[in-house]
DNA sequence: ACTATGCCCTGGGTGC
DNA sequence: TGCACCCAGGGCATAG
């Protein structure tokens, strides 16, 4: 589950390796033609022949990629997607279903077992992401936008910090570990979120996601980074996929539950409503 | 405007 | 060993 901090990792595995470099054909296998939102898979293909990468960028989960005609590929990883920069003759990946010929010689490979990942060609890279709010580690995410962002919510907590509308870039595992940081139940109506506790959990949400980009993410089953390598932070989490186990703060059993229609992990003893 | 639910997709795990 | 079933979840569409 690629999450903000393993697609920073990605990005910057990626942007030595990718700027300046054309793209000498794009291919996108038999089968994934979902992957092509913007334009059918074909005009994709031609659409990105030719064109050089001039930079190498990140908005929540979206990377993105401006191209040398001002136009941005922008591309999302959902659930199981990784972009893996390899050797030309490196043996496709068993879920590979995309592949990118660079100029110098190298490939992009973009493998996804669900197929739900996106790549879209746009103007302007907002087209391709309309429901996304400010980047969470960007000066925008502030304690008081989060705390303006709870204010008056019946949902769940995390809920709303799964919203990309209120914290670009998080997602299920930073979701559940920011609120054992901040010592919140994650069912905890946002509305009752009062000033104290937003500004505990914006900081826990920096917290996590810094801690975690500084191990490069997590891979809990099929994150890679830019390379083809696994994140090291899964060993380190206190709470996600943890239940059964002891919290580390408190000692109390770790448990799951369901909010937000998402697997949710959380100490029922320091974590509070 | 807000909230909840189902959909997409497929491998891995579980129970019989 | 085989098979049916359930689970994982980001973003979107839709319903209430």
């Amino acid at each position: 589950m690629p999450e903000l901090p393993e697609v920073e990792t990605i990005r910057r595995d990626l942007e030595p390796l990718l700027v300046g470099r054309r793209v000498v054909r794009a291919r996108i296998h038999a089968g994934a033609e979902r992957l092509a939102v913007s334009d059918a898979p074909r005009a994709l293909e031609r659409a990105l022949a030719g064109r050089r990468v001039e930079a190498v960028g990140r908005h929540g989960k979206y990377l993105t990629l401006r191209l040398d005609d001002g136009r941005t590929w922008v591309m999302h990883l959902r659930m199981t997607g990784s972009l893996v920069h390899a050797a030309a003759a490196a043996p496709p990946h068993r879920f590979e279903r995309a592949r990118v010929d660079l100029d110098d010689g190298t490939t992009l490979r973009f493998n996804d077992m669900r197929k739900f990942g996106t790549w879209h060609l746009v103007d302007d890279p907002a087209e391709a992401m309309p429901r996304t709010g400010p980047d969470a580690l960007s000066a925008v995410f502030t304690p008081g936008w989060l705390r303006e962002r709870l204010r008056g919510r019946a949902a769940a907590v995390k809920a709303v910090l799964l919203d990309q509308a209120v914290a670009a870039g998080v997602g299920n595992i930073y979701a559940d570990e920011a609120c054992w940081i901040a010592g919140i139940d994650p069912r905890t109506p946002g509305g009752r979120i009062g000033p104290v506790r937003a500004a505990r959990l914006h900081a826990a949400v920096r917290q996590t996601l810094e801690e975690a980009l500084r191990d490069r993410g997590s891979s809990f089953s099929d994150y890679r980074d830019g390379l083809g390598g696994e994140g090291m932070h899964h060993v380190r989490v206190h709470v996600f996929r943890r239940e059964g186990q002891p919290c580390g703060r408190c000692g109390a059993v770790i448990r799951k539950t369901r909010v937000a229609g998402r697997g949710t992990h959380y100490c029922p003893r320091c974590q509070r409503l």
